[in-house]
DNA sequence: AGCACA
């Protein structure tokens, strides 16, 4: 066979294409000009600019090869070069049959958006927060972190590319609200363009990765054990591996925070398995056991260093516990088994009051059963304004929706809750409760 | 003046 490939290209022999090669072109020769060139001889549907190591090169495109040819024959027999800006440019046709235009991707709507997290801090993000940002939009399928020499960057994956451009269009540029990162971290911007994948290969539930549609989805071996590597929280410190099972610890705890209440809060992220009280260090913890560490991750994510009450009363602290199943002796007032039935409990309804009630938020057109309470019903709210919402905008729903919202003062209230007051002394102003409400001191 | 690097 004739190696034609191997010869030098700058014989006049190429074979005609409808991509012309265009040599010696002004700097920074636009797209317009080409055209201008290339428009008396055809319809130019392509070119590419600013090619080849001093960008003085281009291709333009025609929709069919007889113009191309056109061209290439006038220029050839013509006494005038073709020109640009009075400039002598050569033309040949290229070796290549279209211009592939490289800038495709990013252009292209899609489902799965690619996400720069810029800043100081960056790395600092955590998927969780990256996850309350985007759920805003829609429901998240799955998310992938990873590291590129463009920075710490993320695949957000929603179910259609609508969803997906909303929250482009929404959060492009914007910053990761305040309220969402500790008040150490460097404000991170987000760039955002769309991302040529459509369906995320998630193999394990991760600090780096999470797959939101697959609860049982097995947790990577790095996440459980935690002797590989640690995700670094928003503080920079270290993190425990995510569990099922939260240690929440009640800070500034004027009014009674009973089991009852400690299961109805917990129970607007998923099914409470089991919780335990104790005391320690002089105040009161509780373990919050979830069927997965994903609605335990979600909760927490939520109610950290929010208050049971306004007014800073009962301050939440939330860290993950080593345990993965408590075991549970007794059903008390301090400790119970939400998993076996139970027709001796005292107060015996309260998972199945808080089963339906937990899915009453409006607007949660994002799939059922899954673990979205505190996510803005009406996203361009929040993020449409310059400023970020205020930091009660976001667990706003749980004030205006969550099932514990009393109709009258102190409901579901149990013996112990009225025992402890009595014994703390301390009675709430007006003799009222404040109806829970999680808000930031 | 001589073929694109996503």
């Amino acid at each position: 066979m004739a190696s034609a490939s191997s010869q030098p290209q700058f014989r006049y022999t190429q074979p005609p294409s409808k991509v012309l090669h265009l040599r010696n072109l002004p700097w920074e020769c636009t797209e317009e000009e080409l055209i201008e060139l290339g428009k008396p001889f055809g319809k130019v549907v392509n070119t590419k600019c600013n090619v080849g190591a001093n960008h003085n090169q281009a291709f333009i495109e025609f929709a069919d090869l007889n113009q191309a040819i056109a061209m290439i024959s006038y220029y050839a027999s013509s006494s005038e070069p073709a020109q640009v800006r009075g400039k002598t440019v050569y033309l040949q046709y290229s070796n290549r049959q279209e211009i592939v235009n490289n800038k495709t991707t990013a252009d292209v709507a899609g489902n799965v958006l690619l996400v720069t997290i810029e800043g100081q801090d960056a790395r600092l993000v955590s998927i969780d927060v990256l996850h309350l940002v985007f759920s805003a939009f829609g429901f998240v399928h799955k998310i992938t972190t990873f590291e590129k020499t463009a920075g710490f960057q993320a695949l957000v994956q929603f179910s259609d590319a609508e969803t997906a451009t909303s929250a482009k269009n929404a959060l492009d540029g914007r910053i990761i609200p305040r309220y969402l990162l500790s008040e150490n971290i460097a404000p991170c911007t987000l760039r955002i363009t769309y991302s040529a994948h459509t369906d995320l290969s998630v193999k394990f539930q991760s600090h780096r990765s999470r797959d939101y549609t697959n609860p049982y989805l097995p947790v990577a071996p790095s996440a459980i054990d935690g002797s590989s590597q640690f995700s670094l929280g928003l503080d920079g410190k270290k993190l425990e591996p995510e569990s099922n099972v939260l240690l929440a610890s009640i800070e500034n705890m004027q009014y009674a925070v009973t089991l009852d209440v400690l299961q109805m809060v917990f129970s607007a992220f998923g099914h409470v398995q089991k919780i335990a009280m104790f005391d320690k260090n002089g105040g009161v913890q509780a373990l919050i056991q979830y069927p997965d560490v994903r609605t335990a991750v979600v909760a927490k994510e939520a109610l950290e260093g929010h208050c049971i009450y306004d007014g800073g009363f009962c301050k939440l602290h939330i860290s993950y516990s080593r345990h993965t199943d408590l075991s549970i002796k007794v059903n008390n007032d301090r400790s119970r088994d939400y998993t076996i039935p139970n027709p001796t409990m005292v107060n015996s309804q309260p998972v199945q009051t808080m089963g339906p009630a937990a899915h009453q938020y409006n607007g949660t057109q994002y799939a059922p059963g899954l673990e979205q309470p505190m996510m803005p019903p009406q996203p361009s709210a929040g993020w449409a304004s310059a400023v970020p919402a205020p930091p009660q905008s976001m667990p706003v729903q749980m004030t205006n929706h969550h099932p514990y919202m009393p109709p009258a003062p102190m409901p579901q209230m149990t013996p112990g809750m009225m025992q402890m007051q009595g014994q703390s002394g301390v009675s709430p102003p007006a003799g009222i409760v404040p109806p829970y409400r999680p808000s930031q001191m």
